[in-house]
DNA sequence: TTGACATACCTAATCTGTCAAGGTATATTT
DNA sequence: AAATATACCTTGACAGATTAGGTATGTCAA
């Protein structure tokens, strides 16, 4: 497996809202739950999360809060706002249409 | 249905030599198939097409040659080659991934 | 205790693909 | 004669991803 993140490039966001609807979570941490769901076949690189992660806030889709762990690092969770919720179904029916489409050119 | 090419992007290249493989043809029908194919819901517009000969071209993906239609307009045909052929297994192999990968996390 | 590695955050500059907005020209339909 | 469909193409701007940096703390093995 090569995936280069253009391939899901537009779906950035979706993947990161998605992981945050299970529960809140923090950059490190999200990015290594994508890593396991993938097989350790894809990772986004870190500027393209930090990157998501300001757009999303920017947006009103998620929120952060600081917090620290028991070993006494400081994490900065992030939340799914109920805008953020939302917007995670279209983009959801998006990727729906946008699969349909190309799989049904081939 | 409202879908962006953003939304597609990086699998342009892959629609594209999708429908070639099918037969030979010219700019303008292979985005009216593309049009067909998604029920007018999506279509890449002329520059995003445009641009992607070129690459293909580029790449040694497709080849192209000038034929007259009956109506006496000269088309631009683009022929997919063993290199394009090899190419879009596995860029279709790479959107397989791409599915898992988004619908695992969801 | 020192060095390597994992954890944890972030930014600036650059690259790439798409889009908006233009352009040319011929054939067909009204 | 005008509008529409067919058919090609380019330039400049934009948005998202990558490359390549940066800071700092905790953990574990040699």
């Amino acid at each position: 497996m090569n995936l280069t993140g253009d391939l899901l490039r537009g779906h950035t966001d979706m993947i990161i809202m998605a992981v945050l609807r299970r529960n809140d979570s923090y950059g490190y941490a999200i990015n290594k739950t994508i890593q396991e769901f993938s097989d350790h076949a894809f990772s986004l690189t870190e500027a393209t999360l930090y990157t998501s992660f300001k757009r999303l806030e920017a947006r009103g889709y998620i929120t952060s809060y600081w917090q620290e762990s028991e070993s006494g690092k400081k994490r900065k969770y992030y939340a799914l706002t109920d805008k953020g919720s939302e917007a995670l179904k279209e983009q959801e029916k998006a990727w729906e249409d946008a699969k349909n489409i190309i799989d049904g050119l081939r």
